[in-house]
DNA sequence: AAAAAAG
């Protein structure tokens, strides 16, 4: 047991030990020889010791001492978070457990410290004040939950015993108090309730839906995976995203998150070779972060099994279930070995949720609760936008004067960051070598350039090495590029939703950002729900474009699913409008918020809320 | 129509 491997599998393999131990198949170690007998069920206080009754701390390197699991064992295969439940008390009285103080043994010291060095942690932290959270801007975001009974949201982190280990990155991340979409998100969580959630990325999302998860891990019920192939490795948590960027991000943070837990936090993705990523599941896996593609390979060659998943996470759920993925999703979630809705715990995320899209998702929940947590950092006055007329013959000079522009301007001889999106993956291309030829650092990003490409300029953009990048709508979602100041829409997207999630990308965790249009008679359609939006964010709407707005308002398409300061409201809301359970917080003052918005979607839940295909 | 995601 030389190399780290998740809790989880430490103690499945050597539950299998313990039952192979005194037969004559005993002869090799679990997970190189043939398959070994299908390991009988071990009660948790007998887990993880030996036949013999040598010590067993030496070689546990688990977040939990043995004993403490003792009060869980139902033997359910599903120990999972419906068993949490009622368990309001937990942890109290066992904190000794948390972390496992003084166990940090061999596997354990070789976890690479995702903060950096340990004994100088000051860099570290540094860097991440500078991509912290900016907490002010979040007092007055309006939130909204609807379904049945929803736990109330927390204050603090402190409120929740998510575990000593956890704790302490939570500290070594300076998350000082939760996000608004923390706050509720983690209490609804940990009561093991599925969620959908719209929510802005950069928002604290991802923190959002880790922390119960690797909280439910830590504490819960030590589970029994099955031995079906010694090769086949068996998460208890999948986090699915669209891009393979996003992945990489999300698992990133994740390991922040889960470092010295004993929790471990794979990631799998195309592009790259899959050799090192099946090594590294081979080395245990509690949460697998993933790219849909990668997954169903992994999945057809009995590599991954889902069937002992606790928790599903979907990051930008719309965009999952859209045209091009539902089918992948569908597969994964449905037609493979993953519990039902109502077993595992599923939690949807995005920043936007148009209403057939929902409608989509449900299939995937259980008695769910409905999130809205106001736009942070998109359409709202912390980001500036400005919509251009621009011919689309004149955009590559007009780029030119906004980056000339901003170059006088620049901070300490280093440039702003520049996000350019246009439409297609040539048009990027063709952009960014007129820029360079013009004098301007930049680099592109889209699906036609292999992984090594696209991971490169992503890093030469962050470090402001090329200060200007080109990209499709692969980078349009939730990505997480500090010091973003301008993003401009080179091509402006057909869907609004897409819009949003571009824009997104400055203006980050409650910071200023600049984002900038360029507009003209092609993109008449998108003109009605431009104006809408940018009027409900308070930003100031040209007059032309108003005009194409009353012109092109006939078609109806396009039109905000949720409108209002949310990227979604709760579709279960059009059908039966009086349902009861719903409640609203109002982060402090936020009614202020209501205020504003026009054209009858503004906040309430009257008539006025429509969907776009109702 | 384009983009993404497996090779």
């Amino acid at each position: 047991m030389s190399t780290r491997t998740s809790w989880a599998d430490l103690a499945a393999n050597s539950a299998a030990e313990n039952v192979t131990a005194g037969s004559s198949a005993s002869n090799g170690a679990v997970g190189t020889t043939s398959a070994p007998a299908r390991a009988a069920y071990v009660p948790p206080h007998l887990r993880n010791r030996p036949a013999s009754s040598e010590p067993p701390a030496a070689a546990y390197n688990g977040p939990i001492s043995n004993n403490d699991r003792s009060g869980y064992g139902s033997g359910s295969r599903w120990g999972g978070p419906r068993n949490d439940y009622n368990r309001s008390g937990y942890g109290g009285g066992r904190a000794g457990g948390w972390g496992g103080r003084g166990g940090w043994d061999r596997g354990r010291e070789r976890e690479v410290n995702p903060f950096g060095d340990d004994d100088d942690t000051e860099q570290a932290f540094n860097e991440l004040e500078n991509s912290g959270i900016n907490f002010d801007a979040y007092e007055d975001i309006p939130v909204e939950t609807s379904g049945d009974n929803v736990p109330p949201p927390v204050n603090t982190f402190a409120e929740v015993d998510l575990g000593e280990a956890l704790n302490q990155n939570i500290r070594r991340c300076k998350y000082v108090k939760p996000t608004p979409v923390q706050r509720h998100t983690i209490p609804i969580s940990l009561a093991g309730r599925d969620l959908m959630a719209c929510a802005q990325t950069g928002s604290g999302k991802t923190a959002a839906f880790c922390f119960p998860i690797i909280s439910g891990i830590m504490r819960g019920q030590c589970p029994q995976r099955p031995l079906r192939g010694a090769r086949t490795v068996y998460p208890l948590a999948l986090i699915l995203s669209p891009t393979r960027e996003l992945s990489m991000q999300i698992h990133e943070e994740a390991r922040k998150f889960s470092y010295q837990t004993g929790v471990k936090v794979v990631v799998a993705y195309g592009g790259a070779p899959i050799n090192q990523q099946l090594r590294e599941l081979e080395r245990g896996v509690d949460i697998l972060v993933a790219t849909p593609g990668r997954l169903v390979d992994l999945l057809e060659r009995a590599r991954v099994s889902l069937q002992m998943i606790r928790y599903l996470a979907l990051d930008e759920a719309d965009r999952m279930l859209d045209m091009g993925f539902e089918p992948q999703i569908r597969k994964i979630v449905e037609q493979m070995d993953m519990p039902p809705p109502g077993v595992r715990q599923t939690m949807l995320f995005s920043a936007t949720f148009p209403k057939e899209i929902q409608r989509l998702a449900s299939d995937f929940l259980s008695n769910y609760i409905f999130l809205a947590v106001g736009r942070v950092g998109s359409s709202t006055d912390l980001i500036v936008q400005r919509v251009e007329f621009v011919h689309e013959s004149d955009k590559r000079s007009h780029l030119m004067d906004l980056l000339h522009a901003q170059r006088a301007n620049g901070v300490q001889g280093k440039q702003a960051l520049t996000l350019v999106f246009v439409e297609t993956k040539k048009g990027a291309d063709s952009l960014e070598h007129w820029l360079c030829i013009n004098g301007f650092p930049a680099t592109t990003i889209h699906g036609d350039r292999s992984q090594q490409e696209r991971e490169q300029a992503l890093r030469s953009f962050k470090s402001g090495n090329t200060p200007i990048l080109v990209a499709t709508d692969v980078a349009a979602r939730g990505l997480d590029i500090p010091h973003v100041a301008h993003v401009v829409n080179f091509d402006l997207p057909n869907d609004i939703d897409d819009y949003v999630h571009r824009i997104g990308r400055t203006g980050r965790a409650g910071k200023s950002g600049l984002a900038t249009a360029f507009f003209n008679e092609n993109n008449a359609s998108l003109a009605k729900a431009l104006a809408d939006l940018m009027q409900e964010s308070n930003q100031e709407v040209p007059a032309w474009l108003s005009r194409y707005a009353a012109r092109s308002s006939f078609g109806g398409r396009n039109r905000r699913s949720g409108g209002g300061r949310f990227g979604g409201r709760d579709f279960r809301r059009d059908s039966s409008f009086s349902r009861g359970g719903s409640d609203y917080y109002g982060g402090g003052s936020g009614n202020a918020a209501y205020g504003g918005a026009s054209g009858g979607h503004g906040g309430g839940y009257g008539p006025g809320v429509t969907s776009a295909w109702d």
